[in-house]
DNA sequence: TAGGCCATCTGGTCCT
DNA sequence: AGGACCAGATGGCCTA
C-alpha cells in the first residue's frame, strides 16, 4: 500500500501548493485540515481590489495619500508568500524525512526472519520484532559462550553439548517451527511488550518469548 | 461499519 | 534564519 503518490488527496494538496498566489487567495482548498494559509490570505488578500474598476484619478489620489499603505500591503504580501514558501519547503523536507525513516524500516524488515507469504510487518511490529530478535541472538551467544567456558572446566562435557550449539540458524525459522505464526508469535508476543528482555535473567520464564519456544531441547 | 495503519500537513521547539 | 525532529490532527485505505 502506498497512497503517497497516487492519493487523490495528495494530488489535490500538491495542486493547491502549485497554485499561484492570486488563485490561492480566491480558493480555499477543501483538503487542507489547517486552514491557516487560506484564512490569512482571504482576510488579508493583497489582491483584494485587484479586479475592481480602477479610476485613474482614484489611483492618483491613493498614490498621493500615501505609499505607506501600499508598501505595507506589499510587505504583508511578501511575508505571506515567504511564509507559505517556507511551509511548502518544510512539508517537502518532512515528507523526505518520513520516506527515509520508512526506508530504514524496510531495511530492518528485510533482515528479520519472516516467511515470504506473510503480511508485511507493521512499523510497530517491526520494531518489537527486531528488539526481541536482537535480544534472542545475543542471548544465544551468551549461552554459547557459557557452554564454552564450562567446556574449559569439564572437558568431558563437550559430548554433552547439544548439537544445536553448533547448528543454530536463527535466520531460518523453519528449522524449528512448524508454522510462521508460531515463529513470529514467539518473537513479538505480547509478553515482550510488557516486560523488557533487559529485565535481566531473573524473570526469564516470562521475558524470554523466543527461548520459550526455541529452547535448546527443541534443537536436539 | 468500526478500528487499525498509514501518509501527509502543520505548528512548536531545539539546534546549528 | 533555516533545518531537524516531534507530536497532534486529518483523511484515505483495508480488513474483520
Amino acid at each position: 500500500m502506498s497512497p503517497k503518490t497516487d492519493c487523490p488527496l495528495n494530488q489535490r494538496r500538491e495542486s493547491c501548493c502549485e497554485m499561484s498566489d492570486g488563485e490561492a487567495s480566491s480558493f480555499s482548498p477543501p483538503c487542507s485540515p489547517a486552514p491557516s494559509l487560506s484564512h490569512t490570505e482571504s482576510e488579508e488578500c493583497p489582491f483584494g481590489d485587484r479586479f475592481a474598476f480602477q479610476d485613474p484619478r482614484e489611483t492618483q489620489r491613493k498614490k498621493l495619500k500615501g505609499n505607506r499603505t501600499r508598501s505595507k500591503t506589499r510587505n504583508e504580501f511578501t511575508v505571506t508568500k515567504q511564509r507559505k514558501n517556507r511551509r511548502v519547503k518544510a512539508n517537502d523536507r518532512e515528507r523526505n524525512r518520513m520516506h527515509n525513516l520508512n526506508s530504514a524500516l524496510d531495511s530492518l524488515r528485510s533482515v528479520l526472519p519472516t516467511f515470504p507469504d506473510d503480511a508485511k510487518l507493521t512499523k510497530i511490529e517491526t520494531l518489537r520484532f527486531a528488539h526481541n530478535y536482537i535480544w534472542a541472538l545475543s542471548e544465544t551467544l551468551r549461552m554459547a559462550d557459557q557452554s564454552l567456558i564450562n567446556l574449559g572446566h569439564h572437558q568431558d562435557s563437550f559430548q554433552n553439548l547439544p548439537k544445536s550449539c553448533f547448528m543454530l540458524d536463527l535466520t531460518s525459522p523453519s528449522s524449528s517451527c512448524s508454522s510462521s505464526s508460531e515463529w513470529e508469535s514467539s518473537l513479538y508476543s505480547p509478553v515482550s511488550q510488557i516486560s523488557s528482555p533487559m529485565a535481566g535473567p531473573g524473570n526469564e520464564a516470562t521475558s524470554l518469548p523466543f527461548l520459550r519456544h526455541h529452547s535448546y531441547s527443541q534443537f536436539v
